[in-house]
DNA sequence: TCCTATCGATTACAGACGTAATTGATAGGG
DNA sequence: CCCTATCAATTACGTCTGTAATCGATAGGA
């Protein structure tokens, strides 16, 4: 079930998350700006995502097409609670004060954040 | 400068962070309830956060007392921003939505919000 | 004074992670 | 029909992490 996926893997599938199905050589093309990865690290990342469940593959000729398995939200649901309970005991507003400091958060964040909580007063 | 800390490391972190400075003895008895670790791995960890400069010593007879050099506010802030910069580009309002999914937000979390927004807006 | 419990220091070791190279199969161009 | 570029599979290898055990020094009790 969803093992614990590294940072790296993680900007992989961040490329998956915004569009997929995707083959490898995509997933390369598609970080060569951000990473300077060679094609065999990402291949071999994406092979570990396969191994621990994260991604699924689908045969296209002779290569695979890669899906991920966990959503986005899923995951960062996960991250995001196991962060707070680490550090606060599971109580989100110290993180998201801390998100503030640093101006971690614009004036549209706070907006954004205010129609959140009204929300979840209802 | 403080290198990465680990997951159980934060564990070691988060005992000195509630009261400190430490002897080690200490800090194995306070994990004692929570952590079934031997109290060589808690020395280990100990040692390694000393080296990656996470911690201070000072002697004590023949025994250190452990001090954190990084203030847990520091740290947290680094793990936030960094969390909500790999999954959404920065931006915290979505990291927020994902700690509130699942229950993550306590009433009293989302008073401590508001008033903490609105401190923010001034 | 001698033994033992304990301290820090050193060493261990398997699995995860970052970052690839090598190998064997094969599709597509010439 | 053969060569080369490309694919997935396998292997590599150093570092970090989790989880300790061993070693040499020593303080404190018998």
């Amino acid at each position: 079930m969803a093992q614990r996926i590294s940072q790296s893997e993680l900007d992989i599938m961040n490329v998956l998350w915004e569009k997929s199905p995707m083959a490898a050589s995509d997933v390369v093309e598609r970080l060569d700006n951000d990473k300077d990865w060679s094609s065999r690290t990402v291949k071999t990342l994406l092979s570990r995502l396969v191994e621990k469940g994260a991604l699924s593959t689908e045969a296209d000729g002779r290569r695979y097409l890669y899906t991920p398995l966990i959503a986005k939200e899923t995951y960062a649901s996960h991250a995001a609670k196991s962060l707070s309970e680490r550090l606060f005991g599971g109580r989100a507003a110290p993180l998201v004060a801390h998100l503030a400091h640093g101006d971690g958060l614009s004036d549209t964040d706070i907006q954004e954040l205010e129609a959140l909580l009204a929300r979840l007063k209802k």
